[in-house]
RNA sequence: GGAGGGAUGGCAGAGCGGUUGAAUGCACUAGUCUUGAAAACUAGCAUGGGUUAACGCCCAUCCAGGGUUCGAAUCCCUGUCCCUCCA
């Protein structure tokens, strides 16, 4: 959410910015919902005032033994003026918020603009592209060589966009999230975090995949429905919300393995083949919650401790800032990392490292106390996939792919696999 | 599955329907005292919003949402969460 005050006294540069990330604001509806706003608030509040003045007279009154009744004929006629103030202001604001909730963060300066991924712009480039003297196989391929992953397994169980993994395959993925969750909480300093897979309204809400994006998510039935988590990000960073946090426990970071479910809608065609686009799939989520100063330069660590898994798993990869069009809601600044896949012969995103200034944490209303001011401020929150594992796995078995189908294990992982070097018939 | 009890400020914990945004204690902050610290004493200390040049004034909030009332932390209804007991 952005700031009241900015869309109140500057609907103009905010109407810009909206443009820009690809949304729109009709400046004259806010600006006469807000005057309208404003004069009916502040008739209700006189109103208020009014009626608990009285009431304290009659209080008074009572309390000395006096006559009330005219006291009491003198308020008659204030309750029903206040009963329909009210009810207006409660319908202004309702309208207002929404509004605000649909408004998406505004993007950072340096975001190049651009409609589509196209516009992405290249930061850096880092690992060599393997070279094979043999025709290179995708993860299909291989995985049906080494029986290791079934899609048609997934589609009776469940449908399109399910796999089932199975024998050193199945570890494999294992192991990488393993070797995750320990560099990031042993060597990079996250928490360890375990979260619920099914969320609430008002964590979705905190986050900012609703009330828009409801779309793509799976809900569950029943009254007061649970949404399954499109990525840790949601439980994670709900976890301050509502929380005014000392000062001292800043920064928080926190990493957690999730599932993540996604609907998908509206990506139809793309990526049937294989397991880069499925319902369901394992990420190893980054998540810090730090003071507003701190933030830039959190987002760049955080960034970089994704980029240390590739690193270390020796996958080539690219970093790349994503331009207007393609930087999500929430989002103030974000950084993909694209892994190189040979069966694709292409970058594909393994990684979403994303800034959010204060606009997730004005929805959560997460803030930690300035002990200078003693007043409390909000917090930023930025996160990462540190990686997505299921991708990961395929870039696995499509970089160290050899002739005959077998896959080698990458060195930090062997330990991970038992001493298992090679993943073969 | 059945029967009860509870949810109040950072924490603990009061609160006959009426000057209660809320006693008290702890914690915290500042000051007095002290060579310094502790202790003691004094003062301050919730959040969000409206309005104002500012001091300030005003409104809302005692789990959430409805209701009764001139007036609700207190009474009624619904929901959520926690706890205890029985099967």
């Amino acid at each position: 959410m952005l700031d009241p005050q900015l869309l109140r006294s500057n609907p103009d540069t905010v109407k810009e910015a909206m443009l820009r990330h690809g949304a729109d604001l009709d400046v004259k509806a806010v600006t006469a919902l807000e005057a309208r706003r404003k004069e009916i608030q502040v008739r209700t509040q006189t109103l208020q005032s009014e009626r608990n003045t009285r009431s304290k007279s009659i209080g008074m009154a009572k309390a000395k033994g006096e006559d009330i009744q005219p006291l009491l004929d003198s308020v008659a006629q204030l309750g029903d003026e206040l009963t329909l103030v009210e009810a207006e202001l409660t319908e202004i604001q309702a309208e207002l918020k929404a509004i605000q909730l649909s408004l998406p963060n505004i993007l950072s300066d340096d975001v190049p603009t651009g409609k589509d991924e196209e516009q992405n712009k290249e930061l850096r480039v880092w690992g060599d592209q393997p070279s094979f003297d043999f025709e290179v196989k995708d993860h299909v391929d291989l995985g049906r060589i080494l029986s290791g992953i079934d899609f048609e397994a997934g589609a009776k169980i469940a449908g399109a966009r399910f796999v089932t993994l199975s024998g050193p395959l199945a570890r494999l993925q294992r192991a990488l999230t393993q070797f995750m969750l320990d560099t990031h909480s042993d060597k990079n300093g996250y928490r360890e975090t375990y979260v619920p897979y099914l969320v609430n309204k008002d964590s979705l809400m905190g986050t900012g995949q609703l009330p828009k994006f409801e779309d793509d998510l799976f809900k569950m039935q029943g009254e007061s429905p649970y949404y399954l988590i499109p990525t840790a990000e949601v439980p994670v960073t709900n976890l301050v919300r509502d929380e005014i946090l000392p000062s001292a426990s800043l920064p928080m970071k926190f990493v957690a393995h999730t599932p993540c479910f996604r609907s998908e809608a509206g990506a139809y065609g793309r990526d049937m083949r294989g397991m880069i686009r499925q319902h369901q799939f394992e990420k190893v989520e980054l998540v810090q919650v730090v003071k507003a100063e701190a933030s830039e330069q959190a987002h760049e660590e955080l960034t970089q401790h994704a980029e240390g898994i590739l690193k270390a798993l020796n996958l080539p990869y690219r970093l790349m800032l994503l331009c207007s069009g393609d930087t999500g809601f929430s989002a103030t600044k974000t950084y993909d990392l694209e892994v190189w896949l040979p069966g694709q012969d292409a970058y594909r995103e393994i990684s979403s490292c994303s800034h959010f200034g204060d606009f997730q944490a004005r929805r959560l209303k997460a803030r930690w106390r300035n002990p200078e001011t003693n007043k409390p401020e909000l917090v930023h929150t930025v996160n990462g996939s540190g990686l997505a594992v299921g991708r990961t796995l395929i870039a696995v078995m499509e970089n160290y792919q050899q002739e005959d189908g077998s896959i080698n294990v990458p060195d930090v992982l062997i330990p991970y696999m038992g001493g298992l070097t090679n993943i073969s018939v």
